[in-house]
RNA sequence: CGGGAUGUGGCGCAGCCUGGUAGCGCACCUGACUGGGGGUCAGGGGGCCGCCGGUUCGAAUCCGGCCAUCCCGACCA
């Protein structure tokens, strides 16, 4: 048995042994991902989809209550228009695809592929935008962008992804900046709520900041690895493309003024996010509110089972799939129990329920959860009540646990030789005082692989010298390696 | 984009050094018995050896190019 068990396992690289390896497994063992015959771009399987999906309703039910509106912009954006704001093309250039050719005919302009669309939508909103009263313009699009990478990792970088991408068009200044601050507080809310991802919100640094923005917001989240996951960016883009794009309306005061803009994104990366913070040695673990299935039905097969259980397991899933559970009922024939049980952890089906000929006799179902593999009797009676609230339960745990971890993994200091040894030995978050030169940060990242993930929002007052420096410190940083 | 490694049925690998008609485990198909933590037995199917070219009577094996993947670094959601 204890064999049997060895030798599943080497079928998943165990996590302490080789994370990335772990990851690779989980992600096409548990059906998430496969490879394209294209470098760095991915199949994403119908079951990592399922996970997705319901991201994306989590996220477009905050994104409508907040009151914006979907509408989508094509992937072709000529050359010349991405071109007109500066720091913005720079920033993409270097990842940027080309359309040069259609057909047989070589373009007179080269297209791009978006690698985001902040151009053509600063584009049309020019066209749309006359008077403040046509302001503000909340819009989000879903979209698949590219962009070149050189080192690509299913869901965490590939060429192509998934996201979304909010535009924003204000007024003022102010109500710009609240925007930006409104959707980084609905990004943190739906990763912890939703993804039971625990994050830091916090300011880029400069260096770090999106190319054209004015400020840039993140949420960052720590990987099971002690490695930083930026898990989704705000950005103020204050009139930045406004000016460039000349989107302007007559005020108030009957003055001609450039919007106010921010953008938002989230992505597919969010998935690999999920598998690397809740994921154990025997696969992934799915919090209950993005789990395609959130419990499994493995009935016990014996003896004519299918006229003896069978129909009992029907009766659980009905009721289940009623009170609003999403089910999946494993009633193949061609696999044990105990096979069904290590395949749906792999999964990482949050709640599995075992039925079989003692339960039915005692009125009841065997429950046992994905996350500490508890086992617990629930009363067939009480099933519709209590397997939602055992759900609800894992997803706070879940939360919990991770929120531990992290903060476990998050350590302050000011003195460079112990900030040095704590990158080296036990990484994870490192607040700490910094100068806020851009050198020094760079510097830092050269002697320590460790960059600045944000800089806390509320970050208090700063006294001393930079961690790093003998120059004053301006603020506090969280510090991390990063993916 | 640099350094290193890998590419052989779905997955994990052996074979390559020393060229001679491709093998193992798991998975898969059929049947029987089983079934509360990856069952047993019997029978069976499946491989352009990443791709292109070269050397050779003959290439999975030797040589060159390309593509892809992984690890470590420089750039990025």
């Amino acid at each position: 048995m204890a064999d049997k068990k060895g030798a599943f396992v080497t079928e998943i690289t165990p996590r302490s042994e080789e994370f990335s390896r772990w990851y690779l497994d989980v992600v096409r063992r548990a059906e998430l991902a496969d490879y394209s015959p294209v470098k760095g771009c991915m199949i994403i399987r119908p079951y990592g989809y399922a996970i997705w999906e319901l991201m994306q309703q989590a996220l477009d039910r905050r994104f409508k209550a907040t009151g914006h509106l979907n509408a989508y912009f094509p992937l072709f954006i000529p050359e010349s228009l991405l071109r007109k704001e500066a720091a913005h093309v720079d920033g993409f250039a270097p990842q940027v695809a080309w359309v040069t050719q259609g057909g047989d005919e070589t373009l007179e302009e080269r297209l791009v592929v978006r690698p985001t669309s902040e151009a053509i939508i600063g584009m049309m909103y020019a066209k749309w935008i006359q008077s403040w009263r046509d302001l503000p313009i909340l819009l989000n699009q879903w979209a698949n962008v590219v962009r070149w990478e050189k080192v690509t990792r299913p869901f965490l970088r590939t060429t192509e992804f998934l996201w979304q991408e909010g535009h924003t068009a204000h007024e003022t200044e102010h109500e710009a900046e609240e925007e930006a601050l409104r959707m980084l507080g609905v990004y943190k809310d739906f990763a912890e709520q939703e993804l039971a991802m625990p994050v830091l919100e916090g300011r880029k640094s400069e260096s770090e900041k999106f190319a054209g923005a004015v400020h840039t917001y993140s949420i960052e989240a720590l990987m099971g690895d002690a490695r930083a996951l930026q898990a989704g960016t705000s950005h103020h883009l204050g009139q930045n493309f406004a000016k460039v794009f000349d989107i302007t309306f007559q005020a108030r005061d009957k003055s001609v003024q450039h919007v106010w803009q921010t953008s938002w994104g989230m992505s597919t990366r969010l998935v690999g996010g999920v598998i690397m913070t809740h994921g154990d040695d025997s696969g992934l673990i799915l919090p209950p509110n993005v789990a395609p299935y959130q419990v499994v039905i493995v009935p016990i097969l014996r003896g004519n089972w299918q006229e003896t259980v069978l129909p009992h397991a029907e009766a659980l899933r009905d009721e289940l799939v009623a009170a609003g559970v999403r089910v999946m009922l494993d009633a193949r024939d061609e696999h044990s129990p105990g096979w069904k049980f290590a395949e749906w952890e792999l999964r990482g089906v949050p709640v599995r329920l075992e039925i079989g000929p003692k339960d039915i006799e005692k009125a009841q179902v065997m429950s046992a959860r994905r996350d500490t593999r508890a086992k617990a009797a629930i009363p067939r009676d009480e099933l519709t009540t209590r397997v939602p609230a055992l759900l609800a339960e894992i997803q706070a745990d879940l939360f919990a646990r991770a929120r531990q971890f992290r903060d476990d993994r998050t350590s302050h200091t000011a003195s460079y030789e112990e900030f040095k040894a704590t990158m080296d030995g036990r990484p994870g978050f490192v607040v700490a005082p910094w100068c806020g030169d851009a050198a020094c940060e760079a510097a830092i990242k050269t002697e320590t692989q460790a960059t600045i993930r944000n800089l806390p929002m509320q970050g208090g007052e700063v006294s001393g010298a930079c961690v790093r420096c003998d120059a004053p410190a301006r603020e506090q940083a969280y510090f991390a390696k990063s993916y």
